[in-house]
RNA sequence: AGGGGCGUAGCCAAGCGGUAAGGCACCUGCCUUUGGAGCAGGCAUUCGUAGGUUCGAAUCCUCCCGCCCCUGCCA
């Protein structure tokens, strides 16, 4: 890269590391991604993997996967299992470095009591109603509690006896002696400990009293000696009560809090707790279902996981707010698709054509390219037969202007095979056309003719006899409009659940090869757009997931002509 | 004057005192055995607003305006 060459990643975070390791504050990057374990990750996880790990591989550091387990209430062993499989199907590896806040309990333990000898922390018996009455607001300042001056001695005898399981939940709590009046509510004598009375999925009983986030995060980041902490712009208030833990504990470094913007993505929500939601009230069909924003739906869906690293590439790291269209995570998608995707014959929506010249019990083989973006790709048979399926939007008996596909007396090219004429068509009794007959121009062999003569439209067709039924589950957005969370007074983000979010087509068909695509691998649908194959076909029922469609240059003829 | 952040094109986003990168979207052509892909071109006289400093300001200073976050024993 010559030296006036503008990185294309630039962002501030990098700017902060280059400053650190030019300055000799840090000698290596150790970054981590700290998931709490209270669902699937979502495509704003992948930013944040994304950014630490591709952090750490730039650097030449390392970044380590941490558990947030705090809080035994809402986590679970199944989301654990499911976050490792996402970021690893991501294309990320963090080695060794598997850590769980829960490793550090015993540690975080001894610290509150250090806390506590010096005077700096103290059991509150208030009640969660006293102590959320007596923080104050924003504009007024809180008032000490009256535990505020206990003994040490007291102190630890108390917070000895809520560790031993003498209490209830809620009975007491040890909270950090700062300062009521903050103006930072953060500083107003934070929770540090409460008392939950549950199974941990990792510490099973080993206890009742569990830390709160604010007072186990910096301090973890510490013992892995992070040297950049990186999270969200919602903890930028956290990091003077961060600070003030790095600051009063004897850590064995101090590491330091960035924080970056979100992911907003327009027409789906982006919060676990929604997402939860969704998944709880059955309007989905779990976590992963290909219509969720979550990795493992995204994945279902045919996503692939370059594509989702180019795409958090793409919309780059900064602090403002900001909501990036669904536009570019599709072209994203596209662009991997159309280099790696191998290339078939679907007919969705079926509409029978028959060749009246050509021989009934003939079948003829055709090279078909497997992906004319990589030669390397190579070739693949279809059968061609008398009768075939047609995409039935590809015959319209009165065509608009511009419209080159089929209709009464208009030619157009199979794809892979041969120029037909439309001459006839057959309707059922309500007028509906079923049938298109067409006669075949034998020299055009191939789908190129002597004469040269130009055939605009090229169409994809599946042999009647020789193609594969199959279900096709089209995908649309959750949600009918780009912010599902800007509803009236009284209403919430499900009210604008879209209705056509999925159409299950089940009388597509497809090349008979299609049979025997791996589930998940990247297939486009000539002309269609891109599918996989779902994990719930079985040996005689074919699933198909369209992961996106294709662009559609006839669609923007249509809107921009006017009548 | 409660505190903390942020305002560069329809959407993201570089830029860090020397005269507005790039991507998506959109628009034009060309090309095409996918109306896909590809190729070529277009798209901010101006950086929320108003002043100031300077030979020179998106970059520095001041005022104002707008938006986001914070009163869990959630993270």
């Amino acid at each position: 890269m010559s030296v006036e060459e503008t990185p294309k990643n630039s962002n501030f975070i990098r700017d902060i590391i280059d400053a650190d390791l030019a300055s000799g504050k840090h000698s290596e990057v150790v970054t981590r991604f700290p998931p709490e374990p209270n669902g699937y990750l979502h495509v704003g996880h992948a930013k944040s993997i994304c950014l630490n790990f591709g952090l750490a591989r730039d650097y030449k550091g390392r970044c380590h996967l941490r558990f947030d387990d705090t809080n035994p209430t809402k986590e679970e062993q199944e989301y654990i299992d499911a976050i490792k499989e996402d970021v690893k199907w991501l294309g990320f590896d963090w080695g060794k470095h598997e850590y769980y806040a829960s490793d550090y309990f015993e540690q975080l333990f001894d610290w509150a009591v250090l806390l506590i000898k010096e005077g700096k922390a103290y059991v509150d018996d208030q009640t969660a109603d006293e102590i959320r009455i007596n923080r104050g607001t924003l504009t007024e300042p809180g008032k000490n509690s009256p535990c505020r001056n206990r003994s040490v001695e007291e102190n630890l005898d108390l917070f000895m006896r809520m560790k031993k399981g003498e209490f209830k939940n809620g009975e007491r709590v040890l909270r950090a002696k700062i300062d009521m009046a903050a103006p930072n509510m953060n500083m107003r004598d934070p929770v540090l400990y409460r008392i939950l009375h549950a199974e941990h999925p990792r510490t099973g009983a080993k206890w009742c009293i569990y830390p709160m986030y604010d007072y186990t995060h910096g301090q973890s980041d510490a013992i892995e000696h992070i040297s950049h902490s990186i999270c969200t712009l919602e903890f930028q208030d956290h990091r003077p009560l961060y600070d003030w833990f790095i600051e009063n504990l004897p850590v064995p470094a101090k590491p330091h809090q960035y924080e970056f913007a979100r992911l907003n993505l327009t027409y789906t929500v982006m919060s676990k707790r929604k997402l939860l939601r969704l998944v709880q009230e059955k309007k989905v069909s779990g976590w992963n279902d290909p219509r969720m924003p979550t990795i493992s739906g995204m994945r279902r869906r045919g996503y692939p996981a370059a594509a989702l690293r180019e795409f958090c590439d793409r919309i780059g790291v900064a602090k403002a707010n900001s909501t990036v269209e669904f536009a570019l995570l599709e072209n994203c998608v596209r662009d991997d698709l159309n280099r790696n995707a191998l290339r078939f014959m679907a007919v969705l929506r079926p509409i029978k054509l028959v060749i009246t010249n050509y021989p009934a019990d003939l079948v003829e083989v055709f090279d078909a390219d497997n992906n004319p973006e990589d030669p390397n790709a190579g070739t693949r048979k279809v059968a061609f037969t008398r009768e075939l399926y047609i995409e039935s939007e590809d015959f319209m008996e009165n065509p608009p202007k511009k419209y080159f596909r089929l209709s009464p007396g208009a030619e157009v090219r199979l794809k892979h095979a041969y120029y037909v004429t439309c001459r006839d068509i057959v309707k059922d009794a309500a007028g509906n056309v079923v049938e298109v007959h067409c006669e075949y121009d034998p020299t055009s062999r191939g789908g190129a003719s002597p004469d040269g003569r130009r055939v605009k439209g090229t169409l994809h067709w599946v042999s009647a006899s020789l193609g594969r039924k199959a279900e096709v589950r089209l995908y649309d957005h959750l949600f009918n409009q780009e912010n599902p969370d800007k509803v009236e007074e009284g209403e919430d983000f499900m009210s604008r659940m879209s209705p056509n979010s999925l159409e299950v087509l089940t009388d597509s068909v497809v090349e008979p090869a299609l049979a025997d695509v791996a589930v998940g691998a990247p297939l486009q649908f000539l002309r269609m757009g891109y599918f996989c194959k779902d994990s719930d076909s079985t040996g005689d029922h074919l699933v198909f997931n369209r992961t996106v469609s294709l662009k559609d240059g006839w669609a923007k003829v249509q809107k921009n002509q006017p009548d």
